[in-house]
DNA sequence: GTATGCGATTTTGTATGCAAACCTGCACAT
DNA sequence: ATGTGCAGGTTTGCATACAAAATCGCATAC
């Protein structure tokens, strides 16, 4: 399956594509495979047995490994083996906070900064969740939401910010599956977006904000009641 | 000069320290090179040559690069040499916008957690960077602004926010040099910090993030000032 | 039954070789 | 003067080889 060698056809006769190294795209591969939960933590990253699977070398999945430990997907330790990256409870909680602050902060300046393409975008995407909603369709619900958030974090026109708050996502990720699996949270989830979007298109940044906070403490609740404690 | 073989004799005889990688030590001995401003923006980082400097093979160089480019401090595309990160003046807003929020939420949790030891410590430093506003010493204000500011990172007992923060600190380090040159500033930055110690030590988050918010601001300005912009 | 020590195996860390991509400089055409 | 094309050298990307560290299994001691 792990298709890494294809020549990678240059679509178009844009000649501006940098074509990506092997070890970018395994780290790309390996990132996804974590973020989407096929790589679950505390699994064992071993060089040899990856570089079989994706029938390359050790050096470009040595390589992707190390960008996968900057990131904080991934631990190392000398001589180790990696493993993709565990977490206490404390610190998971640390990383939800963290996240649900840089949320706010991106939605405080989405009020503020969002282009009128951008509010239209993120209406859209708004009314698109209230069809899911109705249909039912929890594994859709999260598709949609995790891009209704995601042009949160664009509209605050600030590219920086908004990395910081995906790779925050990325990174809890893997702790935080099957979030909306009760349909009730799902109404729930709908009604607070409804208060976020109304916050930002009447440009109130402190209302967005707060509305933001309020939403990601209750998907926090949620899964803090999922796991049990 | 570049002492990276040492067999790095082991203090005291604990077992349990982690002999470090020459990569990981070389990603150090970079990062703190690009932070400190020995290496600028732009600088060739060539692969064959670090390796000579630092007398080992390409393999290690090439590890410690990945880490830095991971981690922002340095930029790469395929089959070209890596150069330390430059940025645009508007990346470079982005992140000292997103340093500014950081440092507040930091600050407002601090006033919220922090320890008697953490305010201990951070009263101590406060009035040791009073002493250095008398002696009117730019650079040895500097270096314990860096740790007055790192304690209220440390002292909002958010690891994840810490990391960020340090980090991100870091990466606009290369780009703010010769902050501190004149004089006015100094007892103006340390009348600033008295505003935010107070509201820690009053445990008032609010006023704490506010406090610090007008401190960044106006560090900042006194950037723009000193880039002409 | 648990713990300890030792050797074989496994796995990582580093060095090196080679091919492909990129850059330089120069000749040449426009 | 500006642009184009093409050697030649340079630099990276990947594969492989070997050394060093860690792990595993098993025998032995308590």
């Amino acid at each position: 399956m792990p298709k890494l060698h294809e020549t990678a056809e240059v679509e178009g006769d844009r000649p501006a594509v940098a074509v990506k190294t092997l070890a970018a795209r395994l780290r790309e591969q390996l990132a996804d495979d974590i973020v989407r939960g096929a790589l679950a933590p505390g699994v064992s990253l071993e060089e040899a047995e990856l570089a079989r699977r994706f029938e390359v070398s050790r050096t470009p999945v040595r390589e992707a490994i190390r960008l996968l430990v900057a990131s904080g997907l991934v631990e190392a330790r000398p001589h180790r083996s990696a493993v993709v990256a565990r977490a206490t409870e404390v610190e998971l909680a640390g990383m939800f906070e963290a996240l649900r602050e840089l949320e706010c902060l991106c939605a405080g300046f989405s009020a503020e900064r969002m282009t009128a393409a951008e509010c239209t975008e993120l209406k859209r995407i708004h009314a698109a969740l209230l069809r899911v909603v109705r249909a039912g369709d929890p594994q859709r619900y999260h598709e949609l939401n995790e891009q209704f958030h995601s042009i949160i974090y664009a509209g605050c026109h600030n590219d920086y910010l908004e990395r910081l708050t995906l790779e925050t996502r990325a990174r809890i990720a893997p702790f935080s599956r099957a979030q909306f699996r009760a349909l009730g949270r799902l109404a729930r989830s709908h009604a607070e977006h409804e208060t976020i979007v109304r916050a930002i298109l009447d440009r109130k940044p402190d209302r967005a904000s707060a509305a933001m906070k309020a939403h990601i403490g209750s998907v926090h609740d949620a899964y803090a009641t999922y796991r049990g404690s």
